[in-house]
DNA sequence: GACTAACCGAGACGGTACGTCTGGTCTTAAG
DNA sequence: CTTAAGACCAGACGTACCGTCTCGGTTAGTC
């Protein structure tokens, strides 16, 4: 038994009028993301998209000009906002951290995330929106890591954003190596013990 | 008289019997290092290292499967062995490795392990091959780490092979997200500092 | 500031209530004369006439259901009407006549003479206009033959009307055959010697 | 009742080394041949033919570097050598050369013909084509009229050649303007009663 | 010395996806 | 109801690579 269509009933969506639709937006990301579950990333190319979305491959073009663009917009609108939960200590925090990114980056849409790094190495406009993406999540890590500061967990040279990015720059590198089945725990320690009060 | 094809002349290769011409392969490697050069890492096509080569497009996937494989060879074959030299203290050997990769990375063979870091995201073999690689170099940062320990630099709960780890993603981040601009000697300190001796 | 779309400034024009607005039928058959003069028959699509007329693409549409039915438009206003100057015989009458379509095909409106007849082998719409047009000029062209035949030029045999198409062939046949550099003169002799007196 | 492969099972057909594949020629036409007859020329588009012969694209694009220059050798293939049999008289011989391509040009593949011209008016190397075999055709008729002229049919005034292209436009023009039902004895006469000897 | 096996250049082949273009239909907002 | 504007679906266009294949020719080792 196959489905040739997708995987549900695709109303015909109509122009209306000079101004974008939201439903075809909508249907778009919807579908790319129903390919990234149903045939992998290496399924999700602007052809299928449009096709799995009754949607004009112009249509794509416009309002993504790249399969890089679809795949950051596909990748925004699976991610969850994260937010920190303050766990008492700064390993803690992290630890659960890692647990949540690996967990996500796993999934058919985390996966994105990868192949957004891929694109982003030979087309500019991905790396600028990861750049962009990276600032941002940069803020958030450093904020928490601040906190910690502020109870006076971390050692006096510690500067918050650095510290925060050595510990991106840890999740980073077991994506793209494939290692997310890493110990979230072991890694928290192996990256911040260094930097906490106490450890001489 | 002009030669059309290249940089130089391109005898005709032939077979020299039942078994593996070298002459094809370093042919091979240097037309793929030719068109790096030239057209960039977007030009990096089989059928264009191929025709650039002057080879038969089976040959190519005879000894390498996949442009992954391909690309591998090419960065072995350009990238050369670092020795990490002992600056005296672990920051200072540490700075001097960031800026040789930093360096490397930028110059249009290096550029080629970031598209490797990219193929690994969609392509197993090359995904292997790059743990394979990165096993290899962790080793090597971690004896350097190991030394500096030795001399009683480093406190007490470090651990040589993490530690190792985590200067390594610290430059990888670098790379992906293009910032190979980024001052060595400070991201040294970044990383560092907190397990160093005398920062409480 | 400058005019980007066109040759000249197109002042935006508004509906004009509830009846067709004439300016813009000016607008759409004057841009698409202009695409003709400038970019050639390639360039003449419906989207393009639309863009330079700055007029509503449903707006061609309605009032040209087709790319057929606009050329038809755009030839009707072009072409002059040819009134069949009596040079006092047939043959130089037909000769001036020669000479005249040839040069008007020659010319950028001319040419979309040729475009309708090529329209009109898949568009019956244009196939239908072409044959209307056809018997139109048919009757003008068998008038000047039986004014010859009347004033007993031609042989006994001669039908008016079977002559005037054979004429009519003629000329046709040289334009879709890119033949336009014909002598018109000895073309004329070609087609009608036969049929006059005085040839045996 | 649907056959959504084609006509017959089209086995795969590989590469027979660094030459041109009859094989694929052959299946390309064919292919090209069904679509005319299923679904007429206006469904005759490259994609089309690549996809019904089982053929890549580039395949076409290689041997055909247009449409124009398929229709041509579909029409080639399809369009058997008309040999101009002797009816004994002149107007018999036309009637019957035009009793046989207006049928001709009636079924599935002789349309084609009616497209060939359309393209050729926008397209130069259809035109060539077209004027290539419009001269070769034409040789053959001037055969015909000149075995009539030998024999003493025509007037002293006419001469063969030009004599064929008005009968060869009398038929274009039939042709283009949709009157294949024409009467061919009558056309035969309309066109050549003049040029006979005996019509004074 | 003939024979075989693998190598090599060459390039045709079936495919997939690309990014662009045009054709026609539709809706909106303004008049 | 008309108009300008332009989003939308649909699908053909011609191009670029992919990875597979066959060919014809070469050379080195085996019988």
């Amino acid at each position: 038994m196959e489905d040739l269509t997708g995987s549900c009933a695709k109303p015909q969506r109509r122009s209306i009028g000079a101004k974008r639709n939201p439903a075809t937006e909508e249907a778009i990301l919807g579908a790319a993301q129903e390919i990234l579950r149903d045939k992998g990333v290496k399924g999700l190319s602007m052809e299928a998209v449009a096709k799995r979305a009754r949607a004009g491959k112009a249509t794509l073009y416009k309002w993504w000009p790249s399969r890089g663009a679809l795949l950051v917009a596909v990748y925004e609108r699976a991610k969850g906002e994260h937010v920190h939960e303050d766990k008492g200590t700064l390993i803690a925090t992290m630890a659960a951290f890692y647990r949540y990114v690996f967990d996500f980056w796993r999934t058919a849409e985390g996966q994105v995330f990868a192949l957004i790094i891929a694109e982003a190495q030979s087309d500019a406009d991905v790396a600028e929106a990861l750049e962009r993406y990276r600032k941002e999540r940069l803020v958030a890590l450093a904020e928490v890591v601040d906190r910690s500061q502020a109870r006076g967990e971390l050692i006096e040279g510690a500067q918050a954003e650095a510290l925060a990015e050595t510990i991106m720059a840890a999740a980073w590198m077991r994506l793209i190596t494939g290692r997310l089945d890493s110990d979230p725990e072991r890694l928290a320690h192996e990256v911040l013990d260094g930097w906490m009060v106490g450890n001489r």
